[in-house]
DNA sequence: TATTGCTTTAGAGCGCACTCCAAGGTATAC
DNA sequence: GTATACCTTGGAGTGCGCTCTAAAGCAATA
């Protein structure tokens, strides 16, 4: 027997708003939550880890309508496993681009953030 | 003798539309452009260094709003170059949180990644 | 002189990812 | 019963960062 969670449990849980749990459901992104006998959500344990996996997703900059693209395979089982696991290097490789571009302009503002360090240094020695 | 260039060939330079040149300008994160006889924007070469490191503060995720406070900061001149320095530092510790929270779920996928390759051996076998 | 292709402006439009609202129903505590 | 605190929906609104349009003027070439 699964514990069951309302929707503001979820959001709390899974660090979502309960706008952005409906807003996920209504674009497909979260198949229809089961509903209670007065027509209330209801999360189950398992729905956990889909919306954290999502909001991994999310954070490293994939868009919702690709993460609706992986979703709808989910959804189509195992079958797609292939056609998931592409998707998801592909993801993988644009995030190991966008972190050697973030190393690489971190070191310019570093340099910039030395640059004024100096200025200050020579200001203090006029002033 | 500075070299001067049109909008069209600074956004080729700067790599932006002159669609993005004109917005920055309009808000101010950029200073009035000089123009020539005929009212076109007449660049010059000085303006490109900073064009690129605005550039570099949005890929680096820093919002269009915090851009505008440094280079509110930047013409008011040496009296603001220590909460210039701070506002960079800022910058540069959100950076390093971003890079870490990538990191971590770089790792995380890259695991889902391997767990699908499994998963397709085992489909090899069994097919 | 006409065409093509650049430039100007104010202002409208767009895509994204939420975020909120109104109007109503349900559950719990007192 | 009633207060309040949750839940439901469709649909509207928001903030961001552009992106484009219309209408006009300027420049270079044939």
């Amino acid at each position: 027997m699964e514990r069951k969670c309302t929707i503001a449990q979820m959001a709390s849980i899974a660090g979502l708003s309960v706008h952005t749990l409906r807003y996920y459901e209504r674009i497909g992104l979260v198949q229809p939550v089961q509903r209670n006998s007065s027509g209330y959500r209801e999360y189950a344990e398992s729905d956990i880890a889909w919306l954290e996996f999502l909001t991994r997703l999310r954070l490293t900059g994939m868009s919702i309508r690709d993460m609706k693209r992986y979703a709808v395979l989910r959804n189509q089982g195992p079958a797609t496993v292939i056609e998931r696991r592409q998707l998801l290097e592909a993801h993988r490789r644009e995030i190991e681009c966008r972190m050697e571009s973030l190393k690489h302009n971190l070191a310019v503002i570093t340099y910039k953030i030395d640059l004024y360090k100096k200025t200050e240094e020579e200001q203090n020695e006029r002033g």
